[in-house]
DNA sequence: AGCTTGAATAAGTCATACCTTTGGGTCTAC
DNA sequence: GTAGACCCAAAGGTATGACTTATTCAAGCT
């Protein structure tokens, strides 16, 4: 998944530092620089740019230099920029719009899986929903944490859209780190479970509205606990 | 907005052959023949060959050469795969998929901005509802979409959520496909229009509910025409 | 048959030389 | 003194040759 060789730890550390801030916008680096910092030649700082260059996070000039560009600017769609962000300074604000972009398409992602999902997934789906009133059940954070993930994945995945799908890694990095950070109750609430029952059931059903609307209660709950924790 | 210089335009040559199957999933390129085919330097390939990578449509392995992978892994939402697929041979299931992203997204959007938007959101808004109304009057096709675009990019700015704000680029893409491959009727049809001034009244009067559903509206019944249109 | 080992191969990295663009300073003309 | 043309230096952009490293495949050994 990540960018193998050089290019990749240089990568892993500019992204970072311009995506917490630490390099703000207007910052004017120079490829000699980075080839002497980092010890590295200069294939490797040129195509860790070009990457920069391609998430539009930075803008290599001649007679000026590769200038960090302004965060409304950046793909902020990408994978590695949604982690770096969750990982730095705009943490908040970066849960929060994947906050609305979840209220946004689960549900929606949900309604569709109940006309579209395959046999399999629904039969996945019943499994998680059972291993998540389990491991709820029986306090098991880390367990619960993983199925919670997963469970999201298949209603994402069995909506049969390719991109929907594709957002399931986003969702699983917000629901990392919203745990990881605290920003959730110590023990998985009852009613939220029975929520991602509901949806379960529903998707099994082939009831689009139903799965469609417990899945809003999931969500919209899930960014106002986040809201409510952010703005303490 | 493109990738500049010489690996931009190896680019422009591998993204689309890559993305419209002209190069399967599987196929193995070499480095060495890229720089022959198009009379480049080992730079220039692999700095285009990295931001491939990154977009995770090819992987390059030693000893085996550089891997063409399967659709489902590459990143669905660069604004670059989207276009070069919008280009290519599967631009039906890439509107499918976007249209039902608009679907998810929009309505969302409209709700934020009935809440969110700043005054000057909301005169803007009002002022593109009226130029659709005059320039569908008039059936001036290619005014009306400069303006289609532009208000379905204002109501997603004004949401004030930066994840919705990014995806203006890629639904004025749709509608610039939908008109330029004649998936539209000739002519705007006035309760489309209707619609759009339903959706500007309600966020300029801050009813969030009437927002959404004018919104819905709208790109429910865009799937419903694309979805037509595509299946005969 | 299974394991080891080695050689061939293709990407990865480095160092260097040179090209091209461009920002800014200077010099001139008015 | 100001406006314009002009030139130079600085920074990224490209090309190339030498070398490194990982990996596959097969030959050969046990």
């Amino acid at each position: 998944m990540e960018i193998q060789g050089l290019p990749g730890r240089l990568l892993a550390h500019l992204g970072p530092a311009i995506a917490s801030g630490e390099l703000p916008a207007g910052t004017v680096l120079r490829a000699e620089e980075l080839e002497a910092q980092h010890g590295v030649s200069r294939t490797v700082v040129r195509e860790a740019v070009r990457i920069l260059e391609s998430m539009r996070m930075v803008e290599p000039r001649r007679r000026v230099g590769i200038t960090v560009r302004p965060r409304g600017d950046w793909d902020v769609f990408d994978p590695l920029v949604i982690r770096w962000r969750l990982a730095g300074a705009d943490r908040s604000a970066q849960l929060r719009s994947l906050g609305s972009l979840r209220v946004a398409v689960e549900p929606a992602a949900a309604a569709l899986a109940a006309r579209n999902a395959s046999d399999d997934d629904r039969r996945e789906l019943g499994a998680l929903a059972v291993e998540l009133t389990v491991t709820a059940r029986a306090a098991d954070l880390e367990s619960f944490l993983a199925h919670d993930i997963a469970f999201h994945a298949a209603v994402l995945r069995a909506s049969g859209n390719e991109m929907f799908a594709h957002l399931k890694d986003t969702v699983g990095a917000v629901l990392t780190g919203r745990t990881e950070h605290r920003l959730m109750p110590h023990r998985p609430r009852e009613y939220a479970v029975q929520l991602h029952r509901e949806v379960a059931e529903a998707i099994c059903a082939g009831e689009p509205e139903a799965a469609e609307r417990a899945m809003r209660t999931i969500v919209v709950g899930a960014l106002e606990e986040l809201d409510a924790t952010l703005t303490n």
